[in-house]
DNA sequence: CTAGGGTTAG
């Protein structure tokens, strides 16, 4: 009993660890007790779960607390993310003035990480008095995973200073930060280190560098470094048939999944997300059921990331009912799911059911709205006949109301929602007062509701604004011709239903008369046509689209 | 101890 009050410290409940206090010198109490630590025991509670009452044995044992009884309290903290335990643990080490080895310093950076303490795990690294290529790839892989590349990219070279030599764990984590406009440029520099130090044909480091390849845009390449793979495996196959269907090699993708799958590869959920994403590109609706269906064969689990994606096909494929039914049926939801959903009901038109979904979204209260689920929701407010509610939704943002900074592509819907409200002015006053540089794609909004309205003063201003803007599509004529391409503009705005064949955007002048095609088409036909083009979806019903006539 | 592929939008 003795032994227990001398040793006992009594936490506060919320726990406040000095860093800095770990590295100073200090001697640790010798412990009179005649008892061995009790780390058998200890042990049996972590691999139990019962994180509290190995705390509390910790507390019991206290400067006799040894390298392995914290090795198996950390792990089951990391397992747990239980980040209040890890920071006990923590603490103990420096009440009872234990020096944690390169090791357990090493844990303690990766508990932080996982529970997403960027800046603690930054500071015990920073602290401590040497370190190894498992702490440099640890705190590395820390800023990747969390995104921040630049940081990760940072340390990598200090790493290098410090004469630290990478292991197959760096290379592979650090190049999953080489992305974005340098991200090509860096990667072939670690991709001729990694010749140099004989990793090239690791089977993580081959993955994550054929991956660098293909987001950069370099599929050859990337294509390439698969070939020269001595073993493939999942998560390679997988890297290079996504790699195809990022990059809208949609055909490629999947035949590559053919013949990787008769050369007996193994296929995953993730796999499956990416062959999806393929298929959905295509609007191959007959093959992404047969996907399904091989998915509910063979009983994965529900994994969100494949739901949503099946979510997406089904949209893309045009069918919104298989969607909803697959997004009623998730147990769990993220973002996405929600944005995916929306986003199907938005490129229909479908307004009132993309209000409807968005306040559900709001009710229910367990996933944030994110930037891309605001632009689902206006775009389909614009597109689905409810401009005073998305008018509203954008004014929210600015409230503070919606914890989504407005973005250009944000105001670019405002701008749409006015403009297709018929308040023409109000959208060019919006347009001045913008925080933003007005886009072509901005002002060929307003010149799209300038064409419905029929409004050719604001309609000429802002066709003048966009020659401005894109010089490249003017500099394809001369000057006289310019004068000659502004008339056809105007005469567009007064065209009637038939549509003026007139060339200023080409792709413009193809919309405006397929669209009336088809809409005479349907009328005579008496028959729905649905019409996917770059932006939204066109169902056409008796000579009336969803659209309507607004794109 | 540390590592690779994935879903919405643009």
């Amino acid at each position: 009993m003795l032994r227990k009050f001398n040793w006992f410290f009594p936490y506060a409940k919320h726990v406040v660890v000095s860093f800095s206090s770990i590295n100073k010198p200090c001697t640790r109490q010798i412990s009179l007790s005649s008892f061995p630590p009790n780390s058998p025991y200890l042990k049996s509670l972590c691999y139990n779960g019962h994180l509290k009452e190995a705390l509390l044995e910790m507390a019991l044992q206290g400067p006799e607390m040894r390298f392995e009884g914290y090795d198996t309290l950390l792990n089951e903290c990391i397992n747990q993310r239980a980040i209040r335990e890890g920071q006990r643990v923590h603490t103990h080490m420096i009440k009872t003035c234990y020096l944690p080895p390169v090791y357990l310093r090493t844990r303690l950076i990766v508990l932080y990480c996982k529970c997403e303490c960027l800046g603690d795990a930054r500071q015990m690294f920073d602290e401590m008095p040497e370190r190894n290529v498992v702490s440099w790839t640890a705190m590395i892989s820390a800023y990747s995973q969390r995104g921040y590349a630049s940081e990760a990219l940072n340390l990598f070279g200090q790493m290098l200073r410090s004469g630290t030599e990478p292991n197959e764990f760096t290379f592979a984590t650090v190049l999953t930060s080489c992305i974005g406009s340098n991200g090509l440029k860096l990667g072939r520099q670690v991709h001729s280190f990694i010749i140099k130090t004989s990793f090239e044909s690791h089977i993580y480091v081959g993955s994550s560098l054929l991956d660098m390849y293909a987001k950069a845009g370099r599929i050859h390449e990337a294509q390439g470094v698969f070939e020269s793979l001595p073993e493939r495996d999942v998560v390679s196959c997988t890297a290079i048939i996504s790699g195809y269907a990022q990059l809208g090699h949609d055909e490629e993708a999947l035949e590559l999944f053919r013949r990787l799958q008769m050369e007996g590869m193994s296929s995953n959920y993730v796999t499956y997300a990416s062959v999806l994403t393929a298929l959905s590109g295509l609007s191959a609706l007959d093959h992404g059921k047969q996907v399904h269906n091989h998915v509910l064969r063979s009983e994965l689990p529900s994994y969100v990331v494949l739901q949503n994606s099946l979510i997406d096909m089904y949209s893309k494929c045009g069918s919104l009912n298989y969607s909803r039914r697959i997004f009623d049926s998730m147990p769990e939801r993220t973002v996405i799911s929600w944005n995916a959903m929306l986003m199907g009901y938005s490129k229909y038109g479908m307004g009132r059911e993309v209000v409807e979904l968005f306040e559900l979204m709001r009710e229910e209260n367990k996933v944030k709205p994110d930037s891309v689920t605001i632009l689902a929701v206006l775009s389909g407010c614009s597109h689905g006949g409810m401009e005073e509610k998305g008018l509203e939704i954008f004014f929210e943002m600015g409230n503070g109301k919606l914890s989504v900074e407005p973005v250009i592509e944000h105001y670019g819907c405002a701008v749409d929602l006015l403009g297709r409200a018929g308040q023409l002015e109000e959208a060019f006053k919006f347009i001045k007062k913008m925080p933003f540089e007005p886009t072509a794609a901005i002002w060929g909004s307003l010149l799209g509701a300038c064409r419905v309205h029929s409004n050719i003063d604001i309609g000429e201003f802002v066709g003048r604004q966009l020659l401005e803007i894109e010089p490249e599509n003017a500099g394809n004529y001369e000057d006289g011709k310019i004068l000659e391409t502004l008339a056809l503009a105007f005469g567009l705005i007064n065209a009637t239903p038939k549509g003026v064949p007139v060339r200023v955007i080409k792709n413009l002048r193809i919309c405006v008369d397929c669209h009336n095609f088809a809409k005479f088409v349907s009328k005579v036909n008496g028959r729905e046509e649905c019409l996917r083009d770059k932006n939204q979806f066109h169902r056409i019903v008796g000579g009336i689209c969803s659209c309507g006539d607004y794109w």
